[in-house]
DNA sequence: CAGCTATTGACAGTATGCTGTCATTTCGGC
DNA sequence: GCCGAAATGACAGCATACTGTCAATAGCTG
């Protein structure tokens, strides 16, 4: 990166840094789970219905994911087609049915959860937990400067509903 | 994120904060130069060929950029369908045509270029530079980590070729 | 120079996410 | 109670990147 360079040039290194480590993480997140049935996205979805500890439509997961509603939607198509979810009428709305989690979509994704506990404690070995907190707060700021400048209709991805404190990934 | 945690559990909530920031960073490359014609891939592509400085067939650029030739090639032609980039025959390889910047090409880039220096000027205005240098270097770290374990055939992405010192984006 | 291997481009298929659009359903204000 | 705005799902289409596969080309080796 550049030796010391303004905040700008430095901040666009930074975003190099970021999209390689990006898709990184990505391509090991679908090597990670693919034998279990699942892809980054798969898992994701099924990390956003765990945690919300009940049965979501589907706008309300893409909410929680801060992705559109139409994403979701595919996903929890395929994951309902191979039995890791299931829908549910929804007694406040007819035509938003709620997803949940079967038995087999629980047990994947407590597979892919363990797994990534693995994962993450082999790749942060030895490093400072100090450091990957202060580089998170970091990003974090960042990240709020960079959505403090647009926004519109219903296409927008929503903000983060924040899970903060879950200390398990989707991917 | 969790509290203080082990670094297992601190690089999970980096992780999560990664494909945050990521998200939005894409989408405010493609707003930032859509005018132009461009969008963050077709930059990208521009910037490998540009920051070159001389021309390169399609699977030299894919290596630079760490993506595989296909998605390469593919923006290639829908660049030179609009006149960003030329074919030049290739005097060591009949079939891997060169590919070059026209003029509009380099003017696109250029216009780009300003347009990213501004944005990351806005966006890291106040911050810290060290604490920048500091979390790209980490991510290099880690990435570092994650590369340090895999790796096959034609179609894994190769290794970065590096062009680290340039203050210029792509996106 | 003949032959094997690596490189390269081309084509097909898949996964992910986005935007646009439309119909249905809810819900709030009048 | 009715009507319009908001929310939601469904469908279509686009952009990006990946994998797999095949044929053509270059380059190296014997």
């Amino acid at each position: 990166m550049a030796q010391d360079s303004s905040a700008g040039d430095a901040f666009t290194g930074l975003v190099l840094e970021i999209f390689r480590i990006n898709g990184r993480i990505l391509a090991d997140g679908d090597r990670l789970v693919a034998d279990l049935g699942l892809t980054s996205a798969r898992w994701q979805v099924l990390g956003a219905i765990a945690l919300a500890g009940r049965p979501l439509p589907v706008s309300h997961i893409a909410r929680n994911m801060g992705l559109t509603r139409q994403s979701v939607q595919r996903v929890v198509n395929e994951l309902a087609r191979d039995g890791l979810v299931d829908f549910a009428a929804n007694p406040h709305h007819q035509r938003a049915k709620l997803i949940l989690l079967t038995a087999a979509g629980e047990a994947a994704y407590e597979g892919a959860s363990a797994r990534q506990v693995v994962w993450a404690k082999r790749i942060a070995d030895g490093i400072d937990p100090a450091g990957l907190d202060a580089a998170t707060h970091l990003l974090g700021v960042l990240r709020q400067r960079l959505e403090g400048q647009s926004g519109t209709a219903d296409n927008t991805a929503p903000d983060d509903a924040t899970n903060e404190e879950d200390p398990t990934w989707s991917p």
